[in-house]
RNA sequence: CGGGGCGUAGCGCAGGUGGUAGCGCGGUUGCUUUGGGAGCAACAGGUCCCCGGUUCGAAUCCGGGCGCCCCGACCA
């Protein structure tokens, strides 16, 4: 591609909505531009690498004999309702729909769960025809609360996803390992740094799930690892080994009342403060509004560590429901008759319907004695409260967010807590869209059984963003040859006719050769030239200008490491092709071949 | 959902006591320049987010709306 004939446009500053680096700097170079919030066009230059991205996956998909298929992202609301997401989906206020004109409503889809379950359901009746992994390269939408970091998280955005169909478990497992692998494989072509860490499923639900994070301060997770390396979890799902407890060893004291503290004591902080104590013997005790799956609520009570926090993740999973939301504080009085501060375990008042209200116990109290807890009166505490003696437990939970310093869970030292970019996110699903959906077969004793399902989500665009995270210094991208538009640029400096003979014979020997080749050839001063190249981040860089050429060479770096080498000019497509083949980071020179910088 | 901010040329921004709009970058033309975003000159480019109101007159004041950005989302 000849420069001067291609659409590309740079920026000298980046559109002031822009925050993330990866958003500025692909902005600037001109690789996408803003439509709407959230929704980006992708330029020439920008497409490409997208494209890249795009062979990569599709490549070690279809590897791991996975079957790429075209499921419509325009989904009627019906097969959504047979999954019970549609209503979760609008509730939760994420998802795109629009009705058509004769007052049918589709959804324009996030996922394609219910799309492939159905395809499968109508094709597939036996367990011979399996197993398989169903695949998809496609534009999903979600309406995010707030889209942000440009292309990181977008409300439309280019996702690969994948679902795979087997009879049992164990062909599930054999499915979710070769995905894992495939992610390993494509991620390492990127040359991304990346980590793979337990996860929360989320809304799509199933058992176990892992997700592909990369490790970067822009990231919207928070990821927790040991020091030891042998234990990596998002938040969401991180738990901690056993906490040192305070009161080991100690007998009982008799249940008493705490001398008073003022009733602007709120926090626990104050109140460890007023009775010379520490936060880890003031009992927190949160009243959640806690609602089932059938839509019905309860009030409960979760009591927790005052130097810990109650991670509302795992909440509705430990306590069995669809989700708990905290009571608002208007309703705290009604309950527990005091505003916060002074809510306590014992002597709550359940609201109308409701005989009880239970108490659940985070693990890192159910053997506390002698702490502190609300007495449900403004200004007051009861003391010496032995938990297990004092308080009618519903259940001990595994509640707590997990803490930079904590033990690790694997008993090898302690947690480390770093930000991460989720790109890939694959889930042992199990049968529930299966048994949603009746999507069946008949297995080897000819009884019907549910498909058991695993899905697998990897962001193409995101993936591209997170290599520029990672990649990248104060003139611009470095981009990975693997993601690069061009992985080479060969300029002409001068509009000499030499200058631009030499250069452009050095491109045309490039393009033949197979090089993705970009020939600056425009009429621009050097500065800008240089200017561009940079902040476009192409790998490797060929100068062609008047001076090097008088004594018969040009100038070749790379992107990564900016030491320009002269080359005679016979030697620079060979010198490229060596670079490109040894990984186009560093510069490949013959030996004797360099005349210095 | 709560709080804050912004909306003026392609991009980044100024202006705002009401009188019909400006700067930098970018663009076009010419001359000079030619190894890290050149200089001079001339030119082009605007629904000042939209609708309504006040006024002789609104980018500016008032009301309503829309869009966008940031922070927070309750830890008792």
């Amino acid at each position: 591609m000849r420069w001067s004939q291609a659409f590309i446009s740079t920026l000298r500053e980046a559109p002031g909505d822009a925050e993330a680096i990866s958003h500025k700097l692909l902005a600037r170079a001109g690789m996408i531009q803003r439509l709407a919030a959230g929704i980006y066009s992708y330029t020439p230059l920008g497409f490409r690498s997208l494209k890249k991205m795009i062979e990569i996956v599709r490549e070690e998909m279809d590897r791991s004999g996975a079957q790429e298929v075209d499921l419509p992202i325009l989904q009627p609301m019906e097969i959504w309702q047979e999954t019970k997401r549609w209503e979760r989906y609008i509730n939760d206020g994420i998802l795109f729909h629009l009705d058509d004109r004769k007052s049918g409503s589709f959804a324009l889809a996030p996922t394609a769960e219910e799309a492939v379950t159905d395809m499968v359901r109508k094709s597939v009746t036996s367990w011979r025809q399996l197993p398989f992994n169903l695949y998809q390269i496609k534009t999903k939408f979600r309406d995010e609360i707030r889209p942000r970091f440009g292309l990181l998280r977008g409300r439309e955005f280019l996702m690969k996803d994948a679902y795979s169909f087997d009879v049992d478990d164990k062909g599930l497992d054999v499915h979710y390992k070769k995905m894992e692998k495939a992610y390993r494989r494509i991620f390492e072509r990127c040359g991304l740094e990346y980590v793979l860490v337990q996860a929360d499923s989320g809304a799509i639900g199933g058992s176990a799930s892992e997700e592909f994070m990369v490790v970067a301060d822009t990231g919207e997770d928070a990821l927790v690892f040991s020091e030891s390396g042998d234990y990596g979890a998002n938040i969401e799902k991180a738990v901690t080994g056993e906490l040192p407890e305070p009161w080991a060893g100690e007998e009982a004291r008799p249940f008493g009342r705490a001398n008073a503290p003022t009733p602007g004591l709120i926090t626990c902080e104050d109140q460890a403060r007023h009775f010379g104590t520490t936060t880890s013997r003031i009992v927190k005790t949160m009243l959640y509004e806690a609602v089932r799956h059938d839509n019905t609520s309860f009030v409960a009570a979760v009591l927790i560590r005052g130097d810990l926090d109650i991670n509302e993740v795992k909440l509705p999973k430990a306590l069995g429901i669809l989700h708990a939301l905290l009571l608002p504080e208007h309703r705290l009085d009604a309950i527990a008759h005091t505003p916060p501060g002074f809510v306590g375990p014992i002597g709550l008042t359940p609201p109308a319907g409701q005989d009880d209200v239970p108490v659940y116990v985070d693990r890192s109290l159910a053997n506390a004695v002698n702490v502190y807890c609300g007495a449900n009166e403004e200004g007051t505490h009861h003391s010496n409260v032995s938990i297990a003696r004092d308080v009618k437990i519903a259940g001990i939970v595994e509640v707590a967010t997990a803490r930079e310093g904590d033990p690790s869970p694997t008993g090898n030292g302690k947690l480390l807590i770093k930000r991460g970019i989720e790109v890939g996110h694959i889930f042992k699903l199990g049968t529930k869209y299966s048994e949603a959906m009746r999507c069946e077969v008949a297995d080897q004793s000819q009884k019907l059984v549910p498909l058991v399902m695993g899905c697998y989500g990897l962001g193409i665009g995101r993936t591209v963003a997170s290599a520029v995270e990672q990649n990248h210094d104060s003139e611009g991208i470095i981009w990975p040859v693997p993601l690069a538009p061009y992985t080479c640029v060969v300029a002409a400096l001068q509009r000499d006719a030499d200058v631009l003979a030499k250069a452009g014979a050095i491109y045309e020997e490039l393009r033949e050769k197979g090089v993705e080749v970009i020939f600056d050839d425009r009429e621009e001063r050097p500065g800008v030239k240089f200017k561009d190249i940079d902040l476009i981040g192409f790998p490797l860089r060929v100068i062609v200008g008047s001076k090097a050429l008088a004594k018969g060479a040009v100038e070749i770096s790379t992107r990564f490491e900016r030491k320009a080498e002269s080359v005679p000019v016979a030697k620079a497509v060979e010198t490229v092709l060596r670079t490109i083949a040894g990984g186009g980071r560093r510069l490949v020179l013959e030996p004797g071949e360099s005349a210095g910088g």
